[in-house]
RNA sequence: GCCGCAGUAACUCAGGGGUAGAGUAACUCAUUGGUAAUGAGUAAGCCGGCAGUUCGAAUCUGCCCUGUGGCACCA
């Protein structure tokens, strides 16, 4: 008689079966249609084949193609028949990793001509017959020289470098299907027809072997897979409805900014960009003022010596923009503000009274960003932070990053931003400032985060050169995350700068330095917030927020006449007395994103009154003439009055 | 920086070894109209830059610049 083990369903059942019993004679055991239907089994909460025999004791779930789970499974599984038919169809092509992602997988080929979109119908045309072909995933555990020996021969060097990776106590399956096969950990579904339809080839991109930029460069071919061809629809009009939201396209259309070749990663703000670039800079200056920062501007160029003293020549010059002129010294562009702030900390005797001493500079910083790096607003190589550094004592510490939190958190909300994720990061390989400085620094700032109550995740090593930091990532309305804000304690900038105060007992002393920025980048700020409201701004933040459109030039007068009246109450409108039709002029200006068109014939003229309509809706309101003003001149106030 | 793709009128894009194309915008004229495109006409381009191949290059080749999708980077 066969030995038996208890097993637990996820509704709590139990049942006896024979050892070594796989999750699929199991299936077939509860129903026939189950054992069809399933394709991988859940063991003690891991995903696992469901032809594995079960040997023990477990809690045991059965999971089905429409199983969330399972589409982790579905990309896995894709990749593999991607890889076969890309072997199919291209020979000579070495294979090497090939994992799921978000929203689909990838894989990555070695081959000497790199791959193209063009490329992409073919395979994907292969990869459907290989799913038609219904080949059934069949695990094989191998010996490592019998797996380096496999490899070798079939001339795929890059599977012999990871297997000779592989720690020795490490198992070595093979995933077969049909006559082709992959080194993998697995697990995968039953067999090639379980992966469905739902499935298109996206992108080809280089990607380093091993993510390391000093390794050769593959061809990566990116797809997505889903469970149903719905999910996959649903998926491709989330990526078209980004695409529709994409700042660098709205900023063209809304005539925000521009780039052009002789100025690459600058900016070139137009009126209305700037007006808005403004906004921001006016509510986040009425902001810190309350919260007690003091604002400074420091000079853009500064001697490389003050660089080298700080740490940021050794560290960065390969970074940062240098000028010379007549003279013979050599002038770098700040990459960054914290010395300029130090600066001004030192002028003059400062007390430990006068700490905490806030310090806030809306200071523009030019870094030498890699050229493939460059992105629209996202992305640039000169750019203003709403920088500020507070100066304090080590005891001070907790309080003080408690209350930038509480700061940031606050100011985000007033964009429409609630859900933002804090990321701690401690020290880099590359850094100034002695361990025991970086244990200090490091702890001060994990009490403050203990103190503010509010969840992080670790970021081991990602530190700035100087001090451990805070992030701050926060969602947009599309579910795309971004990292703006940020807080650093710098144990080691105003020592090594020379900033001192006297304390308490006369002696003079080093203070902290807290480098935090909130927006981070305006630039990329208002980047994010254009594609945060797909260019719908909010009426405050509208460079442009309403346009009087006349529907015949005997309204010309009452249409100015509108327009002066809200100009005084600190709106800012514009009129359209063109000699075009009102439906014109009305697609005109919503496509170009102003929030209210106000339009003025002879009714409206004649009873004095406004017909109004907002941007994102084709009802129109009529108001009297004062209750317009009225009902606009609260919306366009900021949060901040 | 690396790999791929792209650069043609102000904008969006088609074309492609033999006089450069469309739509929109601009300008002119007519039209004064009721909530997402009134009609007609006119003008507009060193086809990103530099070399090469060719009788002839916007087109083919090479190099460079810029953008773009990724990778790497992001104090």
């Amino acid at each position: 008689m066969s030995e038996k083990i208890t097993i637990t369903f996820p509704d709590g059942n139990k049942k006896e079966i024979d050892k070594g019993i796989s999750g699929l004679e199991l299936a077939s055991q509860i129903s026939k249609s189950l054992a069809k239907e399933s394709v991988a089994i859940k063991l003690n909460n891991q995903i696992k084949d469901i032809c594995l025999p079960i040997n023990s004791d477990a809690s045991v779930a059965i999971l089905k193609r429409d199983n969330e789970e399972t589409l982790e499974l579905i990309r896995h599984d894709c990749a593999h028949v991607m890889a076969e038919a890309v072997q199919e169809l291209y020979p000579g092509t070495q294979v090497t990793i090939g994992p799921a992602i978000e929203n689909g997988f990838y894989y990555d080929f070695a081959r000497n001509e790199p791959f193209t979109i063009s490329d992409l119908p073919k395979i994907e045309k292969k990869m459907h017959e290989i799913i038609q072909r219904n080949e059934s995933f069949i695990r094989e555990v191998w010996s490592k020289d019998k797996a380096i020996k496999y490899f070798k021969d079939k001339g795929e060097n890059y599977k012999v470098e990871l297997i000779n990776d592989l720690p020795s106590n490490e198992e070595i399956t093979i995933y077969k299907q049909g006559n082709w096969l992959d080194l993998c950990r697995g697990p995968h579904m039953v067999s090639t027809k379980q992966i469905g339809k739902a499935f298109k080839l996206m992108k080809v991109a280089g990607a380093y072997w091993r993510g390391d930029s000093s390794n050769t460069m593959l061809t990566r071919i990116y797809g997505t897979a889903w469970a149903t061809e719905k999910e996959l629809e649903q998926h491709l009009s989330q990526i078209e409805e980004a695409e529709k939201r994409d700042h660098r396209k709205l900023g063209k259309e809304m005539d925000l900014f521009h780039f052009q070749e002789e100025a690459p990663g600058a900016v070139f703000w137009h009126p209305k960009g700037w007006t808005l670039f403004q906004s921001l800079i006016n509510y986040m200056r009425s902001r810190q003022d309350k919260a007690g920062y003091v604002e400074t501007n420091t000079p853009d160029m500064m001697d490389k010596s003050l660089w080298e003293t700080s740490g940021h020549w050794d560290k960065f010059s390969d970074m940062m923009f240098r000028t010379e002129a007549k003279d013979d010294k050599i002038y770098a562009i700040k990459p960054m503000n914290c010395p300029g702030a130090v600066e001004i900390f030192k002028q003059g005797l400062k007390s430990y009274r006068d700490l905490p001493f806030l310090l806030s500079e809306f200071g523009k910083v030019h870094r030498y960003e890699p050229s493939g790096a460059l992105h629209g607003l996202m992305r640039v190589r000169a750019f203003t932070q709403d920088d500020a550094h507070i100066f304090c004592t080590e005891d001070q510490i907790t309080e003080e990053s408690k209350i930038v939190c509480d700061l940031i958190l606050s100011i985000y909300k007033d964009f429409g931003f609630e859900n933002v994720k804090i990321k701690f990061s401690d020290r880099p390989e590359k850094r100034v400032g002695d361990d025991a400085v970086w244990d200090k620094a490091e702890a001060a700032l994990k009490q403050a985060m203990e103190a503010t109550g509010l969840e992080y995740t670790f970021n081991p090593g990602e530190g700035a050169f100087y001090g451990p930091k805070l992030e701050f990532v926060l969602r947009d309305a599309i579910g795309r995350d971004w990292q703006c804000g940020t807080l650093q304690v710098d144990l080691n900038l105003p020592g090594r700068l020379g900033a001192t105060y006297i304390g308490e007992d006369g002696n003079k002393k080093t203070p902290v330095m807290l480098h935090r920025a909130l927006f981070g980048s305006l630039e990329r700020f208002t980047g994010i917030l254009i594609e945060h409201y797909a260019g719908h701004l909010p009426l405050w933040l509208s460079p442009l927020q309403v346009m009087i459109a006349t529907i015949t030039s005997d309204t010309n007068d009452y249409a100015l006449l509108v327009k002066n009246k809200l100009i005084k109450e600190g709106i800012k409108a514009e009129v359209d007395l063109r000699n075009e039709k009102i439906g014109y002029k009305i697609r005109e200006h919503s496509n170009s994103k102003i929030p209210v068109i106000i339009a003025v014939g002879k009714k409206e003229s004649q009873e004095k009154t406004v017909s109004v309509r907002r941007i994102g809706s084709t009802k129109t309101k009529t108001f009297k003439l004062d209750e317009i003003t009225t009902s606009l001149s609260s919306e366009v106030k900021s949060p901040i009055e």
